[in-house]
DNA sequence: GTAGGGTTAG
């Protein structure tokens, strides 16, 4: 008996000499053969390696019990090796598992991100239960193979296996994955039918499901509807109105929430302040970074990024930076928000500068992202040289990230910007894709710049073409126009636009005083002390008017007298909100407004004028960038 | 046994 035991145990040990099992205690062995009680105590000891040598010596008699409690403490582990070794055990000795065996070994190699070996098993299963399913499917859906997850989920609904909880809260990811807004809403009536929509795991999936689709009511419908919340639920409803670009009302119902009483954690905080870097509410930010430096959350990098992106938006790049140089740990997002934000403040040598470092430390790759804010950095910075060195070492598949659609718009932009407007026009002609419309729009902005009518005018045709409804192509166009002195080619721009065009998004403005943001819309007669507003609006016109300033009625295209269009732009949200920080805040302190659209040519003199006269260091914030204003120089070099 | 929310750009 004990020969045959010692024979057994040699055999086993050639067995698995391959593994990185080491072998510095024997196996005591209570009974032979050996039960599964006796691998539960090994296992329970942590001894893992020693109940795999067990089994390989009792050979055939180990069985379901065995092979299960193994299986189970592989899965815990991760061990990939050992677990691989069960399964090769399984087919060597001809074993044929149960179905409940095989979904362990499917979840087993799904856990261990082995795809393939879990979908051939997956695949050999003659009954599939719900587990098995659902492994497989949120396997697929968890490494990014969207569609495949949704066709098994379709395969299964075929074969008669109902979906449960686990395999909805999984499914609705594909959904989002694969952009399949309509499957989404299938499933959420199969999810009616399953009473099952105000399952929390569910019900938090399927509302994040309607907001990735900009589907935000139903969104709030399903979380209202839910019987509880958790931070989960109530984090993806946060994000869901900040990643629409509501951040309003993302701001609002976290402090809601809160007040009931909401528990919050990284993702919760790192979602609010998506929203605030969006308001640039930087009091908000400032009291959200203080929570989280108490709270010592984990993750602490994601929460770093955002601070950083939160600051930079906010105006505040030293904090930015002093953020990310503390930082023991940095993400390629870390640094790209870095990039980013220098890149929005137009601070290109900063750019150039961090870009270096980046490769220097070598530590992290830089990906797509991290060009696009290299570019842009080099075009809003004035290294515009630099920028087009980036784009060739790109094309050229020296540096790994092939460049895109966006990065051609960057380099359309770089080339507009130091006035090679032919060039970029030929560009665009030559590239690999498609322009969109915001490339002619860039273009069309340099051609008003540097006074190109003849490219303007092509560009402008076929950006009309494209977005017929856009009023601010023909505003670009208007501005070329007059900048030319052809009145009549703006009064025919404008006719044009009054047949077509619509105002697709209200420009609105705001600002932060004391913790509270102020929003002005245009001609706005709402605001409590707009009386104020307006006369400190007619008190700047007056004084600047003295320093030189005239309006550049070109920017209405409304079809009115040349008083009442005066009095249009007056009305104009960011000149409200610049009046209202005047107001609000002592002189010489710098005043920094936000603008939701590009900032209109008119707007952006007016600021330049009040910042000279007023000795006023004034900021605007617009769509794509700063405008840092002293002494009436703004560092945007005058082209945005 | 299987499940839900997050940070950079556009």
């Amino acid at each position: 008996m004990l020969r045959k035991l010692n024979y057994r145990f040699s055999q086993a040990k050639r067995k698995f000499s391959s593994t990185t099992v080491s072998f510095t205690r024997q196996p005591t062995l209570s009974s032979f053969p050996p039960n599964p009680t006796d691998l539960k105590a090994l296992l329970s000891n942590g001894q893992l390696e020693d109940a795999l040598l067990e089994m390989a010596i009792q050979g055939l008699e180990i069985k379901f019990e065995g092979y299960d409690t193994i299986l189970n403490e592989c899965v815990n582990r991760r061990a990939i090796r050992e677990g691989q070794r069960v399964h090769s055990h399984m087919i060597k000795t001809h074993y044929h598992p149960p179905v409940y065996l095989r979904t362990r070994l499917v979840v087993f190699y799904t856990k261990c991100e082995c795809l393939g070996d879990a979908r051939k098993v997956f695949d050999e299963m003659p009954d599939r239960n719900v587990v098995a399913w659902t492994a497989i499917i949120s396997a697929y859906s968890q490494r990014g193979y969207a569609s495949e997850a949704l066709n098994l989920f379709r395969q299964m609904l075929r074969s008669g296996s109902e979906p449960n909880a686990f395999t909805f809260a999984s499914v609705l990811t594909s959904c989002k994955g694969a952009l399949r807004v309509e499957y989404g809403m299938q499933i959420h009536s199969l999810i009616v039918k399953s009473m099952l929509e105000s399952h929390i795991y569910v019900g938090s999936s399927l509302l994040d499901m309607y907001a990735k689709f900009g589907k935000i009511h139903e969104a709030r419908g399903v979380f209202e509807g839910l019987p509880e919340r958790d931070v989960v639920s109530c984090t993806a409803i946060i994000s869901g109105y900040a990643q629409m670009g509501l951040d309003e009302e993302a701001l609002e119902l976290f402090r809601r929430l809160q007040r009931e009483g909401m528990t919050c954690n990284y993702v919760t905080y790192a979602s609010v302040l998506t929203a605030l870097s969006g308001l640039a509410a930087v009091d908000h930010g400032k009291q959200i970074h203080n929570h989280v430096l108490r709270s010592e959350l984990p993750f602490y990098v994601v929460l770093q990024n955002s601070l950083i992106d939160m600051y930079s938006k906010c105006g505040n790049l030293t904090y930015s930076r002093r953020i990310f140089d503390n930082m023991s740990e940095r993400t390629v997002m870390s640094w790209n928000a870095m990039l980013v934000g220098y890149s929005k403040h137009g601070k290109g040598r900063e750019v150039v500068e961090l870009f270096k470092l980046l490769r220097e430390q070598n530590k992290v790759k830089p990906d797509t992202v991290t060009f696009l804010a290299v570019l842009s950095g080099c075009s809003h910075g004035g290294m515009e040289d630099r920028g087009l060195e980036f784009f060739d070492e790109m094309v050229s598949g020296k540096n790994g990230v092939k460049p895109e659609i966006e990065h051609y718009s960057c380099v359309v932009d770089i080339l507009g910007r130091s006035g090679k407007v032919e060039e970029a026009f030929e560009f665009i002609k030559q590239m690999p894709f498609e322009p969109t419309a915001a490339m002619w729009g860039s273009l069309l902005g340099a051609c008003r710049v540097h006074l190109n009518v003849d490219i303007g005018e092509l560009v402008a045709e076929r950006l009309i073409e494209m977005e017929p409804e856009n009023s601010g192509n023909y505003v670009l166009l208007s501005n070329l126009y007059a900048s030319m002195g052809r009145w009549e080619d703006v009064r025919n721009v404008r006719e044009l636009m009054n047949e077509k065009a619509v105002i697709k998004e209200p420009g609105r403005s705001w600002i932060e005083l004391n913790q509270t943001l102020h929003t002005f819309h245009a001609s706005d007669r709402t605001h409590p002390r707009k009386e104020e507003v307006f006369a400190k609006v007619k008190e700047l016109l007056v004084k600047i008017k003295q320093a030189g300033y005239t309006p550049d009625l070109s920017c209405v295209l409304h079809d009115v007298d040349e008083e009442q269009k005066e009095k249009i732009l007056l009305g104009h949200s960011e000149k409200l909100a610049l009046a209202f920080g005047l107001i609000d805040t002592p002189p010489g302190k710098p005043v920094q407004v936000m603008k939701n659209l590009r900032i209109c040519v008119d707007c952006h003199n007016f600021a330049k004028f009040v910042s000279k006269v007023y000795g006023r260091e004034v900021s605007l914030r617009d769509k794509n960038r700063f405008h840092h204003i002293i002494g009436g120089i703004c560092s945007c070099g005058d082209y945005w």
